[in-house]
DNA sequence: AGGCGATCCTGAGGGC
DNA sequence: TGCCCTCAGGATCGCC
């Protein structure tokens, strides 16, 4: 069997997004060691180093045991008890590529991680590529876990499984814009402005309503919104990779049946009002003037 | 406190 | 066919 073997990420990853990079990821990185670190940019690491001292901060030589994801974060563990964060931004993507095989693009690979597997040292196994276009993304070095731990204890609780309880209890004193405390990753960690307005629509909320103003079952209709979103987008992301597996290479489409995100002016599909688009905290927000109060 | 603008950056898409 | 313009987006910072 020759399948396509480099699994690139999509554009603007959300969680769902990011979920689905992490799962396709697992099987080539858990267990081997990184051989060898290439730095393309230093500018893209954080905290700065020197880039004599980077390979050793992107794990070189150690053997990946763990990778987790935080909202949109994913956190690369290794043996050592070091780890490094990968954040995709908006073009991020991750892509594993089989030993003398080319990557579909070569410009704005940032690193690169060849890998081996311990059993067999002498022989890559896979390599693993950081490319990011508009370097938004980042990659951040952690000493050990407890800053890990630190970093973690800065995101709010993971989006896939809000319950109506802990976001009512994060976010009803707050007098901004609901969706501004939607996309605050310190509320809540891993909605994005396409989730957002999608889960604000599914529970008739608008975008620019005081989070104040939600009232506490209306917290519990969109925390269920939030995770249904979320999940539906999960299995479509990952039905999309098996999609891309398939003998044609086809990537398919990760255009999801979005609702109202990139619809400003259409109809709205559940009672046929225009929907209008507006900014709220700085990003396009489109929703139903009629079914969101 | 929180809204707002500016900042980082590149590529896609529209207009001519 | 090509050029120029605008715009998109996550997160952070500083100002009001």
């Amino acid at each position: 069997v020759n399948l396509p073997f480099a699994l690139w990420s999509p554009l603007l990853p959300e969680l769902p997004e990011v979920e689905s990079v992490r799962h396709s990821l697992l099987p080539h990185l858990i267990g081997r060691q990184v051989a060898r670190v290439i730095i393309g940019r230093t500018d893209i690491v954080t905290p700065p180093a020197a880039e004599s001292h980077l390979p050793a901060h992107m794990l070189q030589g150690q053997v990946l045991q763990r990778l987790d994801r935080i909202g949109k974060q994913l956190l690369l563990h290794a043996a050592s008890g070091q780890a490094i964060g990968i954040h995709l931004g908006m073009t991020g993507q991750c892509t594993v590529l089989r030993p003398g095989e080319q990557p579909e693009r070569s410009d704005h690979i940032h690193m690169r991680w060849q890998l081996v597997d311990p059993a067999r040292p002498a022989e890559s196994s896979a390599e693993l590529l950081f490319r990011d276009p508009r370097r938004f993304g980042e990659l951040r070095w952690f000493a050990c876990p407890e800053a890990v731990a630190t970093f973690a204890a800065r995101l709010g609780p993971d989006a896939l499984a809000i319950t109506g309880q802990d976001l009512f209890e994060r976010a009803h004193s707050s007098r901004r814009a609901i969706k501004a405390v939607l996309l605050d990753q310190a509320v809540l960690a891993g909605v994005g402005n396409i989730y957002a307005d999608e889960a604000l629509h599914a529970s008739h909320i608008r975008p620019r309503r005081a989070a104040t103003r939600v009232t506490r079952a209306e917290y519990e209709s969109l925390a269920a919104a939030i995770r249904a979103v979320l999940t539906s987008a999960v299995t479509a992301g990952g039905s999309t990779l098996r999609d891309y597996l398939d003998a044609d290479g086809n990537r398919g489409s990760f255009a999801a049946a979005h609702r109202v995100y990139g619809r400003g002016g259409q109809p709205c599909l559940t009672c046929s009002a225009t929907l209008k688009q507006c900014q709220v905290a700085q990003r396009t927000t489109v929703f139903c003037t009629n079914c969101q109060r």
